[in-house]
RNA sequence: GCGGAUGUAGUUCAAUGGUAGAACAUCAGCCUUCCAAGCUGAAUACGUGAGUUCGAUUCUCAUCAUCCGCUCCA
């Protein structure tokens, strides 16, 4: 499969469309068409309703994207925000060029280049602090969170940032969302926003951009249950995707080596979609033990302690955060559903995806446009109110199949002179491309039933 | 961030130093009672900005964007 096909689908048929085309665009922005809004949007549906709404531990949120900067000093992204930062290549560890030089030798580096600074440590062969090797990245200006300000001047004073991870605007409300809904551990705290980083190399498609969309579960369990929990949301989340008709073998769960793991995590493991361009991270799940919520304990100076009723004991929680991004979802549905099936004398384009995530879940079509067209246009306004009906009268029947099924619109109403004698419609499946005869009023019903989930 | 390539209708391509043509798609009409048929017609493009030139879509430069490598990726 060709990734260029995805792409060009997808911006042929509305889903995704270059951001700011007419400008020249602006690098790595997309904008979701109208098609893609319906599908991002059940996307988002579809992960609330099993993990928010059907599930009985979790709850549901929507912090502010704009939050207090220490935050961030908290959390750890603000840290080194503009020191000259450059990594150990062999244990990974990250550190601020400038001490490096200074720790070891007698000299003012104030106001060197980054350039300089490289040069000074590889031509006096510093070593790392952490492993003794003595090879690094080059070093750079680490600009992960979006600055902006707060406020109608531009003073240092009220820089404030886009936030980097929804996960903080959860964690700084562990406490009200606790009480408020007088919740015991074990819990989970969800929601869906946008995130914003400057990331050195975003690309392919929406697959990495600056700005996008998270679909975030903070799940706070009590010490010592964190692995029986990472390894119930590792299923739960793997059966989601299962459930939602991604395909298997596309689908790859990959543990984290000890050395990859983040500074907040003591386990992670990554659920790989093999996208056209490679195997690639769709989904985080990662132990996050109490280091959120005790740095925030910190810096805020709030205790973060939760009551144990049962047990009568005070602790902070540890984490499980099933972080998924909306767009790189998206992007998997799109791929896995996407499929040109060869017929006798042509190819049709299908999307074969999930009823539940389709932009339209119906067409209605008159059969012929001269004498059936009003009949047709009063039943697509009766559905509409139901679910995304599209109406199409141009063009013959089988043309209008054919549309309908390169959207992924899983059921087709025909409306013919049996319609106007008997009140009954032809109504026909995309994948199978089978037609059964079913009256009027009975269509609602039948959607509803194709399309749950 | 570095290197390479590319930029013409919605899409895929063509031609040209004298302002562009096709196929498919779209729309309208005719025909058609269930799977992209046919006929007639219509709308739609040289990424942006400079320069060279009598004249630039074509040449040059810059810029923006996309793709492919490398690098990077809390």
């Amino acid at each position: 499969m060709k990734f260029e096909k995805i792409v060009n689908y997808a911006k042929q048929y509305g889903f995704v469309f270059q951001g700011s085309e007419i400008y020249g665009g602006l690098a790595n922005t997309w904008d979701y068409g109208p098609l893609g809004v319906e599908l991002k949007n059940n996307i988002k549906k579809a992960w609330w309703q099993k993990f928010i709404q059907e599930n009985t531990y979790n709850v549901g949120m929507d912090a502010a994207i704009l939050m207090n900067p220490t935050t961030w000093e908290a959390s750890g992204h603000l840290s080194g925000f503009s020191d000259p930062l450059t990594d150990c290549r062999k244990c990974k560890t990250r550190h601020r060029a400038d001490h490096l030089i200074t720790n070891k030798h007698d000299v003012e580096v104030d106001g060197w280049s980054n350039a300089k600074m490289l040069d000074f440590i590889k031509e006096k062969e510093i070593k790392c602090p952490a492993c003794g090797d003595a090879s690094f990245t080059d070093i750079r200006q680490f600009n992960l969170m979006f600055k902006t300000f707060q406020g109608v001047t531009e003073e240092k004073a009220n820089t404030i940032f886009l936030r980097p991870e929804t996960a903080q605007g959860i964690f700084v409300n562990f406490l009200n969302v606790q009480r408020t809904m007088r919740l015991k551990v074990p819990f989970g705290i969800g929601q869906i926003g946008k995130s914003f980083r400057n990331e050195i190399t975003p690309g392919n498609f929406i697959f990495r951009t600056r700005e996008f969309e998270q679909m975030e579960l903070e799940f706070f369990c009590q010490p010592g249950s964190e692995k029986e929990w990472f390894q119930y949301w590792k299923d739960f989340c793997y059966n989601w995707l299962l459930e939602l008709g991604l395909k298997k073998e596309n689908i790859n769960l990959r543990d984290h080596s000890k050395d990859e793991l983040s500074h907040y995590s003591d386990a992670t493991t990554d659920i790989d979609y093999q996208y056209p361009f490679g195997l690639e991270e769709l989904w985080g799940i990662a132990s996050r033990t109490d280091y959120d919520l005790k740095k925030h304990q910190e810096f805020s100076k709030q205790s973060m302690e939760y009551f144990d009723p049962e047990t009568e004991k005070k602790y902070i929680p540890y984490v499980i955060e099933p972080s998924l991004g909306a767009d790189r979802m998206f992007l998997a549905f799109l791929c896995d559903a996407f499929y040109e099936e060869k017929l006798a004398e042509e190819t049709r384009l299908v999307l074969k995806i999930h009823p539940f995530l389709a932009p339209y879940k119906v067409a209605v079509l008159p059969l012929m446009k001269k004498n059936h067209s009003e009949k047709a246009f009063e039943i697509y306004q009766k559905l509409a109110k139901s679910f995304m009906t599209s109406y199409d009268e141009t063009g013959n029947i089988g043309r209008r199949y054919r549309r309908a099924d390169a959207i992924g619109t899983p059921m087709a109403v025909t409306i013919d002179d049996e319609t106007l004698n008997n009140n009954t419609v032809t109504i026909r499946d995309r994948d199978t491309m089978s037609q059964e005869t079913i009256a009027i009023d009975e269509i609602e019903a039948y959607v509803q039933e194709k399309i749950k989930y």
